[in-house]
RNA sequence: GCCGGGGUGGCCGAGCCAGGCCCAAGGCGCGGGACUUGAGAUCCCGUCCCCGUACAGGGGGCGUGGGUUCAAAUCCCACCCCCGGCGCCA
């Protein structure tokens, strides 16, 4: 049973290479691993050798009688020990070492990444989806854009200027509150407010009732984890910024159920008909952003707090190409529900997720921005996790392999929020409600059927 | 939080008191094979991790981390978790 990385090193260091300058880090770790598993290996094999060598004497003493004979072999067993204290301090040093250095490496990449990604390019958009409403102004802008990407995308022009979904929420419809919430709790905080709540409710509703439907086991999981199990789901190291900590507590904020939905088999052992595993977790998901800078900081689009419907699946290895397909496709149907132009692209190397070995994004069109922006993230994780995590399946032979594991976004609230604050409203400030969601807000007397509508607007 | 009982391989479960053929009995499950037209039953072999290309071989594993000892699943210490009872709080 190997991990893919480990035995990519071992056998074939230049695919590991490949993969770190496409994802634009030094390929030093490389060296750095071989050499010390070299050094490890050795006083491995030496340190075995010392104890097996005691064990053979250990064993011998229980059958010598005389007192003399005895008293030589258990000084002789003394001296071993003395010799191999020393060198098993050094071999748990080395091992800790090339475990440490072992857990730096980003997952492998997918051949056909490499294929499909031109040189440095950050993403590439596979297929377009719904009729973008451009306004008159933009249509330089997103022709030129549509254009670059090979596609052809059928849209609608419009001659009035769509309101950003910051004012929408603000301002139109007065639902939402980011400036009270970044005196009270800081900025990417806010407050929101009735219909945008039910709105918010029903989004989760509409994607979990979706996924129990599809086969998922619906999940509310932990929002926070051990640092241990942190670790394991995500590479610590590279995104400890994003990570809230409990001040003196082993416990971290998960940033996404997908971190708890990991965990939820660690160290178990799986019979291959126990797999597929698919879950679909509810929870608030909680990022500091701290790299963000000033990107996004108005409106509830890049924020602290939000709610978030995740796809997770557990599969066999060579069947994860396939369950990766099944939940952009998932997605895809849950956001051609909600009446959202987007486009599904394929994430390049230089900005896929360091636990990914193949990510594809969908983004939605954003008419006044007029741009596409991300909604879902959809990676196949292979066996990054499940090898931190010893998540394991018994194959025909008693083989036993890791597991692969993918997550995809299915809705995350705030940001379906802004999707549609910009693609459904109209030009005196209504905002109309995807029909989908109607079933879920039907049974709520206070909450809105087919439209949000300002206070100041009649209808 | 206090008192009592307990954590053994995918699961169940012996061993622990009296440390040494325990690198862990037995069972279930699972895999391979024999038998069978097929299934079942039965029988045989295999089924924790690491090093070793492989065969051989070796090392480590009994909740976690230390300690005693030539030798620890077994003895000692600390911590974690589970079950039962009491207390406290929703």
């Amino acid at each position: 049973m190997s991990w893919s990385v480990l035995e990519a090193l071992l056998s074939r260091p230049e695919d590991v290479k490949r993969m770190l300058r496409a994802r634009g880090y030094s390929t030093d770790l490389v060296e750095e691993f071989l050499r010390v598993d070299r050094e490890w290996k050795e006083l491995k094999k030496r340190v075995e050798e010392l104890r097996h060598e005691h064990n053979l004497i250990t064993r011998s003493i229980r059958q010598v009688k005389s007192e003399e004979e005895r008293r030589a072999l258990v000084e002789k067993a003394r001296s071993i020990i003395s010799e191999l204290e020393s060198l098993e301090v050094k071999l748990k040093e080395l091992e800790n070492l090339r475990n440490m250095i072992l857990r730096r490496f980003p997952n492998l990449i997918r051949e056909e990444v490499y294929q499909i990604c031109p040189e440095d390019a950050e993403e590439v958009p596979l297929r377009y989806w719904g009729r973008p409403k451009v306004y008159r102004e933009d249509l330089e802008k997103f022709l030129t854009e549509i254009r670059r990407s090979g596609h052809d995308v059928e849209y609608d022009v419009i001659d009035w200027k769509p309101i950003g979904h910051a004012d929408m929420l603000e301002n139109v419809l007065k639902l939402g509150d980011t400036e009270k919430a970044g005196e009270v709790a800081g900025s990417r905080f806010f407050y929101i407010f009735d219909d945008i709540v039910w709105l918010d409710l029903a989004l989760a509703l509409y994607a979990l009732d979706y996924l129990s439907q599809k086969g998922f086991r619906i999940v509310i999981p932990p929002y926070m984890l051990k640092h241990e199990y942190m670790t394991s789901v995500i590479d610590f190291e590279a995104l400890k910024d994003a990570i809230y900590k409990i001040e003196g507590e082993d416990l971290y904020l998960i940033g996404t159920s997908e971190h708890p939905l990991a965990c939820y088999l660690a160290k178990r052992e799986l019979l291959e008909q126990d797999l597929p595993i698919l879950f679909a977790g509810f929870s608030p998901c909680f990022r500091r952003e701290a790299s963000a800078g000033s990107r996004d900081l108005k409106g509830i689009f890049r924020v602290h707090q939000f709610h978030k419907v995740e796809q997770f699946v557990f599969c066999l290895p060579e069947e994860s190409d396939r369950w990766q397909d099944f939940l952009i496709n998932n997605a895809e149907e849950l956001w051609r529900g909600l009446e959202i132009p987007y486009r599904v692209v394929l994430v390049c190397p230089k900005e896929m997720g360091r636990t990914a070995a193949k990510q594809y994004d969908l983004e939605a069109w954003m008419p006044a921005q007029a741009t596409f922006r991300e909604m879902v993230s959809c990676s196949n994780c292979t066996d990054w996790q499940s090898y931190r995590l010893h998540i394991r399946v018994v194959r025909k032979g008693m083989k036993r392999e890791y597991v692969h594991t993918l997550n995809s976004t299915a809705i995350a609230t705030t940001r379906a929020i802004t999707a549609i604050l910009e693609n459904h409203q109209e030009p005196d400030g209504v905002v109309k409600i995807p029909k989908v969601l109607r079933k879920y807000l039907e049974v709520l007397p206070g909450a809105p059927k087919d439209y949000i509508v300002p206070k100041n607007v009649k209808r």
